[in-house]
DNA sequence: TAATAATGCCATCAAATGATGGAATCATTA
DNA sequence: TAATGATTCCATCATTTGATGGCATTATTA
């Protein structure tokens, strides 16, 4: 499975990334069971035979699409965090919201696949190695939430969860939110990064004076 | 349609309310498409035919579904509102967020279909009066993010959102997130309430003084 | 109680859907 | 070029799934 992927990434316009990619927006729009293997052969303009030649059956097809957008996912945000090392928290913080945000509104299936996967349950059983504990576990480390190299404490982890879904959320919900706030897409990606920044920021950078070191301990 | 969710509510023993129950449990767990007619037979313990006399198609059942978990989901808000009126901004969202939560996390299918509803398309049309909106409205309203009356500005209801997502997101992905926390179903309440006070209040307290108000006109 | 309506279930259908065999086409290489 | 292997598609199958007709059962009412 690891090779088939990595030769379809190799060569992005060969059959196999081209089913790759149009299952993996279709996946991300209507789930695992919203989408047909019709759909996905229709939208890559080739026979549902060919999508079964190339990756096997539906539920392997949607492993390799999350085991692609997962290995996306990390490397932007190894990206992030090394774009941000060294400043101060605050900083850090802002700037981590707005490259999530640019990078995930302009890749929106990730967001997609990603909340598909934490809310939604599928009627088989899916072996997928999904990295998302170590991505909390690193950013809560990068941004200085555990004293711990080793192991995130559970609350650093639920921050971290806490901003991260924040951004997701907004981008996977456009469709539903956007019309609401009769916005365009560009006011409404710079409202959304914005909002999530002027929301979450002082949670973060609050805790570093003694009154929040003691609320923290006994909220 | 209005007339049969009635009649289905006020005798909760109903053959109607035992399949609405059993659809509304499974609609939010596998999604509209993940979730058979069957699968809601055989948890209402009846046969597919009987579901069919009771709601019509499956569209239509899961429209009164939606509509079920809509009215209480404002019914709740409302009282949340209530209780909280007259105290003030950090107090407000503090107990907001405990009471939202705990309600959420005892009916968690009305987080999974509110998300499913804002990031999942579905094959087909669907026709409902999704109140989210105004709700996101009323809230803003109440905690005072904004001097109009009538309408919320944009910015007002992305903040609301923030918050209210942020809860169904850790109701909805207990199943995700709690194993690689490896909490129990009462730490991880108490720990998400935590969470959520602690990053988000500030981001709404600290408004009140000069320096963020300034922030927030220049971003 | 008898008549009528409401409810529930078995058997079954039609369409949608995942999947495959085999022929046809294309590419590669001896 | 001829032979071999890889790729693609057409036709088709088996299963799943949404849906219904008609009969049996239960509740309601005259």
């Amino acid at each position: 499975m690891r090779t088939a992927l990595d030769k379809a990434r190799k060569d992005p316009g060969s059959m196999k990334a081209k089913i790759l990619a149009a299952a993996r927006g279709l996946f991300g729009e209507y789930g695992f069971h919203g989408t047909t293997t019709r759909m996905i052969a229709e939208k890559a303009k080739i026979d549902i035979s060919t999508l079964h030649y190339h990756w096997g059956d539906k539920r392997d097809l949607f492993e390799a699409v999350l085991l692609d957008m997962n290995r996306d996912l990390g490397r932007v945000l190894i990206e992030v965090e090394k774009s941000i090392h060294g400043r101060p928290l605050g900083e850090r913080i802002k700037i981590a919201i707005a490259a999530t945000t640019d990078y995930l509104f302009a890749h929106p299936e990730i967001s997609n696949l990603v909340l598909h996967r934490y809310f939604s349950k599928t009627r088989h059983e899916m072996i997928i190695d999904f990295k998302v504990p170590e991505f909390t576990g690193d950013i809560a480390r990068s941004m200085g939430l555990t004293k711990d190299a080793k192991k995130t404490p559970p609350r650093g982890m639920l921050e971290v969860l806490t901003v991260m879904n924040g951004i997701h959320n907004f981008v996977s919900g456009e469709n539903f939110f956007r019309p609401m706030l009769k916005l365009n897409h560009e006011q409404y990606i710079k409202m959304v990064k914005e909002t999530l920044q002027f929301v979450l920021i002082p949670g973060f950078t609050g805790r570093e004076g003694k009154k929040f070191q003691k609320m923290r301990k006994n909220p």
